[in-house]
DNA sequence: AATGAATGAGCCTTCATTCAT
DNA sequence: GATGAATGAAGGCTCATTCAT
C-alpha cells in the first residue's frame, strides 16, 4: 500500500480528471489548471506526466477509447451466426451504452465536438476508430440490404442508422464545480433507464427503413 | 449617401465574418483579430459595434438564424393542406438546404458547436428556437402517427428523423487562410447538389421507420 | 506634442531599453519584465510591438547595429587615399569608439555573448556584418602585408589586429538596478578618455608585428 | 572494487557531461536535464551530488581549470634559464593547446561566456586564476620590455599578447544531439593541427610589437 | 465612426529543487 | 548511493478589452 508517490496512480487520476473536464469543455477551453485540481495535483503535473496539453488529450482519448472498446464492444458478444437483425440491435444498444456510461460517456462528447470543431491533434487515431466501425455496420448493412445494393446506398442507410444513436445525450446533474448554466436544456436526454427502450425504437424505425430502401433497390433492377 | 464609412456596412462586414470563422473555429478558439482581419477592419471594431465578444456571439448568430428562416422555411412553402408525407419531406429538404447554404452553412456548424459544447450565450435564443421547430416537427408526426401516439413516440420519431438530417455534412474546400488540417476526413460529407437524393432517402427512410412506430402504437391497443 | 501614447517613441524605449539588458545579460537571461519595467511600460508591450522576444532581440541588434555603423564609420572618415597605416589605426580608433560608447557599447557585449554561445537568432545578420569588416579589414591589411601575402598570411594578421581592439572592456558603473556583482574585475577595462592611448598602442604594435610577418613573407621567395 | 555504483565514478561522469553542455550552452541555457541525460544518471544526480546547479557549475569549473593548468603549464615545462622570447612562445603554446584539447577545449568556451556574460559564481576563483596568469605574463613581458617599461605598458602588451591567444577558436564537428545551428561560422577556426602555425605567428607577431614598444619605451627618457 | 496603442489576466510550459523511497 | 515523483516559481505569449485620439 503506498502512502503518497505513486506515478501510475496520478497519472490514471489525472487522466480519469481529464476525460471528465475535457468531456465537459473541449480542449481549448479546458485548462491544466482546472484538470489537476480535479485531479488533486499540481499545475505541473500533466507536463510531468504527459509533457503537453496535446499529449494529454491524445492520451485521454486512447485510455476512454480503448476502455468503451472493451465494456461495449460492438458486435455486443453476438456471434457471427447471429441474425443481421439482431446483430443491427447489438451495434445500436452499444452505442447507447456507451453514451450512457457514467464516467466514460465523456468519450461522446469529446467525439461531437471533435466532429464539429476538430483540434486536429485526433487525426489518425481518429480515423481508424472511425472505420473500424463503419466497416462492421457496412457489412451489417450488406447483410440487410442484399447483394444488389450500391455503396451509396450503403452509405445512406449507415448515416440513417448511426445518426439516431448519436443524437442520444444523456441526462445527469452537471459535474460539481460546474456553473450549472453550461448545459441548454436540449430533448433528447435519456438515462441508462432508457436504453432498452430506445435501442428498441432506433431498431425497429431502422428496419423498417432499411426494408423500405431494400425494396427500392429491388424495384431498380 | 455617405462618402466615407457606413456604419451598418461595416457591422454586416464583421457579422459576415463573425459567422465565417465562429462556425469554422467556434467561439473559444475564434479570436477578435482573425474575425477582424477578415472583415477588413481595425481589431477594436468588435468592441465598438458590439461591445464585447460574447455579444458579436448572440448578434452573429441572429442574424445568421433570422437569414436562413426566411430562406429556408421548414414548411417549404407548402400550404396547410399538403399531405404529410409531403410537409415531412419539405422540412427535411430545408433543414438540408440549410446545412448546404454556402455561406450560411456554419450556423449549421455553430449550432453543432453549441450542442456538444454550449458556450452558455445562446441559452434562451437556442431553446426558443429550438421549441419552435420542434412543435413544426411533433405535429408533423403527430398527423402521421396517429391520434394514439403518446408523447414518447412523438419524440422518438422526431429524433429518428432531425437526426439523420443534423448528420450530413458540406464538402467543400477549407476557407482560404486555413491549414487545411482542421477538417478531419468524416463520411457524410455532401454538397448541394446532392440534397435531392438526400432527401429522397431520408423521407423514404423515416416514413418506413414512422410506418412500423404506427403499427406498434396500434397493436398496444 | 503627444501627451500619452505614441507607438514610435514607446517602441524606441523598449529597444533602448532591450539594448540595455540584453547587453548585460545576454538573450536568455533578460526577461520581458526586466527590459519593460526598465522602458516603463507593460510587459505585453514587447509582443505588441514586436511579437516575440526572438523579433525583439534582432531588432535591437538592427538598430544598435545600424547607429553604430553611422556613428563610427570603420574608415574614420579618411578617403581612399589615406595611408595604409592610418587607414589602420583609424579602424582601431572606430572599434574602440564603438565599444566605448555609454549606450551603444552594449552592442559590443551582445557581439562577444553571441560569440561565446549564439542563440541562432542572428545567424544571418551576423554573417553578412562579419563579412563587411571583413572585407575591409583584409584589404588594408593586403596594403600593408604586400602582392605576396597569402590568404593565410592576411587572416592571421587580421586575427592579431582585431582580437587586440575586441579585448578591451568599457569600466564604469553597473547600471541601475544591477546588483552590482555581476561584472567581474577583469583587467583591460577603459574608459573613453583612454581611447587615444589605446588605439597609438594597437596601431603601432601591430604595425611592427605586420612588418614583421611582411618580412618573413618576403624572405620566403 | 565495487559491484554496483560508484558514487566518485558518478561524480565524474556528472562533471565531465556538465563541462560538456556548460561550455556548449552556457549557465543558464543548459539544464539538469540535458546534463544528467548525457551523463546517463537520474535528475535528482546533481542536487544529490553538488546540492545546486551553482555549486555543479563552480565544481565543474574547478576541475576542468586544475585538469588544463596540470596539462598545459603555462611555462611550458621550460626552466626559469630560458630566453624570455622561449619562455613567451611557450605560454602562447599553452594557451592554444588549451583551446585545441577535445574535451577541455570547452573550459576556454566557459570562460569566454563568463568574461561576457558572468554568472557572478566564479568571481573569486575566476580572479584568482587570472592574477596567476597575469603574474607569469607580467613578468614575463618586463623582461621583454626592460626595466623602464611602466605598469601602464606591461598591460597594454599584455593586452595584445593574451587577447591574440584567446581569439582563437576551435572547429570540430557540433556534439551529439546538437540540431547544428548553434555555432555561426566565426573566422580564426583551427584545429589541434594548426597549433604550431598558430603559435610561430603570434609569437613573432607579438615579438615584434613588443619591439616596438620597447623602443619607444627608450626613447621616452 | 473608427483606430492604434496599451494593458492585465490567464494560459502552457520549463526547470531547479525537494521528498520519500 | 541513487531515483522517480512531485512541486512552485517564473517565463513567454495570447487575447479580450480599454482609452485617447
Amino acid at each position: 500500500m503506498r502512502l503518497r508517490k505513486d506515478g501510475e496512480a496520478t497519472r490514471r487520476r489525472i487522466l480519469d480528471a481529464a476525460l471528465e473536464v475535457f468531456g465537459t469543455k473541449g480542449y481549448h477551453d479546458a485548462t491544466h489548471a482546472e484538470i489537476c485540481a480535479q485531479a488533486g495535483v499540481n499545475t505541473s503535473a500533466v507536463n510531468y506526466h504527459f509533457t503537453s496539453k496535446e499529449n494529454l488529450y491524445r492520451a485521454t482519448w486512447e485510455h476512454a477509447a480503448k476502455a468503451v472498446e472493451c465494456l461495449y464492444p460492438l458486435d455486443g458478444g453476438l456471434g457471427p451466426d447471429a441474425s443481421p437483425a439482431d446483430r443491427l440491435r447489438a451495434q445500436v444498444r452499444a452505442i447507447l451504452d456507451r453514451v450512457m456510461d457514467p464516467r466514460l460517456g465523456q468519450i461522446h462528447n469529446l467525439r461531437m465536438m471533435e466532429m464539429a470543431n476538430p483540434t486536429g491533434f485526433l487525426h489518425d487515431v481518429f480515423a481508424s476508430w472511425l472505420n473500424e466501425h463503419r466497416r462492421l455496420t457496412l457489412s451489417n448493412l450488406r447483410d440487410l440490404l442484399g447483394a444488389q445494393a450500391t455503396q451509396e446506398d450503403l452509405e445512406l442507410c449507415e448515416l440513417s442508422v448511426i445518426s439516431q444513436c448519436r443524437a442520444v445525450h444523456k441526462t445527469g446533474p452537471p459535474p460539481k464545480g460546474s456553473q450549472g448554466t453550461r448545459r441548454p436544456s436540449l430533448p433528447w436526454r435519456f438515462n441508462a433507464a432508457d436504453s432498452d427502450r430506445l435501442a428498441d425504437h432506433i431498431t425497429s424505425f431502422s428496419l423498417a427503413g432499411i426494408a423500405a430502401v431494400r425494396q427500392q433497390i429491388e424495384a431498380r433492377s
